[in-house]
DNA sequence: TTTGACATTCACGTTGCGTAAAGCTGTACA
DNA sequence: TGTACAGCTTTACGCAACGTGAATGTCAAA
């Protein structure tokens, strides 16, 4: 089974210019090439395409696919890998582009005018409350008061930094969450990371996670005017959404 | 106050080149030019410059950039929020990017070994677009849109118990096929009854069956990669085989 | 033999600069 | 005043992965 570059393109989905810099960049060369100077593909070079094209479309570049493909001791998994870090470093990058993004199109829109430390210096402090109201009573009978105490000491004394992250963590669970709020469904795929990132969010309050707290809050967030205006800020009934997302992430009251 | 590149540069953190480039693409201009031929920058460059540094921050392209400050009654809002859809695109992408990575890599490391089903999923897809791409538009004028997408639909819609049936037969097809080749004649009963097999497994995709359709079917598995490589995973040139039998079958090419 | 479909090899364009190369200008020091 | 050295200039290639002509050669059918 011989192909020439226009059949093999067509088979593989690919252009026959894709398949001439294949060629050009020495990662896939024709078995042979015809009186005329036209390319010849056989069985080997098809097989060789298919490995090209399988690591193309998981975003590898050619140069690193022309390490795998020529030297079959090279690890593949282990190039995955690396190519996997390389991933989600590039997904760490966008996301705080992300926050960044929301961050100014909230401030230049002018409905904001509360500066971010503000804001977080309201919800620090609410929550607080909140969590003394809710189960203080019943985690200081637990714990102690000095746990508890310690609890919100931890609040109040975190570094800039980490009260920098808690921000960008905030934002991209409003982010993710207006952007799963679109196909409506609380167990879709970007509803269920919201209650992760907003599980993460929580992380930065609490000494101790627990399903039930995490979505007794998410009731909370329902009931209190104060949370629901926060998180229906741009589309309405999003702090339902959130609670919704948060019982199945948790799987609780489902 | 009046700056050379080299100034302005160590100013805003950027490099001589940088200014140079924006020069030249009209993005940032030097206020004049003095006798020597050196840019001069001004107060109002220096603003500029902060601004354009701070939409580059937000990963906007240059090109954008320019229209924002260039165009002061341009929305910069309404730039960035369409910025902002870009960007969770992308971060769509590059999720599933990584899940398919991830994927790759459990699939690699023998951890999970794809299902049956998930095998099966691909090619009910394929299944689909092929048809739609081989005999959609013909089909589509015979019998109306309608029709065709009742078929789409009817693959897309079967039921798990139907799945299964699926599955079994396609698994019998290749387990007679296996047999039938062993005396290597695509007209013995064993290998007819294959065919017969395959019809049945196809009256699952198909609203009506034609001779020539399944003949031509039957030529694609040979010619393309993917369902060739299924038909000859434990024997090669059994998708040939195949394509002897249905054409001896269906009486059509011999 | 002409036509049309397909093949070939240049070579430029894309994005945002980095990095020489080669030469001119300005200033400090011997 | 000579010269060394820093700092400026323009020109232009390089990066990734091809898309998109342009100009030209080849093959089978009419």
């Amino acid at each position: 089974m011989e192909y020439t570059v226009q059949h093999l393109g067509k088979l593989a989905g690919v252009s026959t210019r894709t398949l001439r810099y294949y060629d050009e960049i020495e990662l896939l060369k024709p078995a042979r090439i015809n009186s005329s100077g036209y390319r010849i593909y056989g069985q080997a070079e098809v097989d060789r395409l298919q490995q090209i094209l399988f690591y193309r479309e998981l975003g590898v570049s050619l140069d690193s696919i022309k390490e795998i493909v020529t030297a079959p001791s090279f690890n593949g998994a282990n190039a995955l890998k690396e190519h996997r870090e390389q991933l989600f470093d590039k997904r760490k990058q966008l996301d705080a582009l992300i926050a960044n993004v929301e961050k100014t199109i909230a401030l230049t829109e002018g409905r904001v005018t509360m500066t971010d430390k503000e804001k977080f210096e309201g919800f620090k402090q609410k929550m607080i409350e909140d969590n003394e109201e809710k189960y203080g009573e019943e985690i200081r009978e637990k714990y102690g008061d000095e746990t508890v105490d310690k609890s919100n000491q931890k609040i109040k004394n975190m570094t800039q930094e980490q009260q920098d992250e808690i921000t960008r963590l905030a934002n991209e669970v409003k982010a993710t969450l207006a952007e799963a709020f679109k196909n409506g469904d609380p167990a879709s795929e970007l509803a269920q990371a919201a209650a992760g990132l907003h599980k993460m969010w929580l992380s930065y309050y609490w000494n101790e996670y627990s399903k039930e707290a995490h979505a007794g809050l998410a009731q909370m967030y329902v009931d209190d005017e104060r949370f629901k205006a926060y998180y229906d800020e741009k589309q309405p009934c999003t702090a339902e959404f959130l609670r919704d997302a948060i019982h199945i992430y948790t799987g609780l009251k489902k």
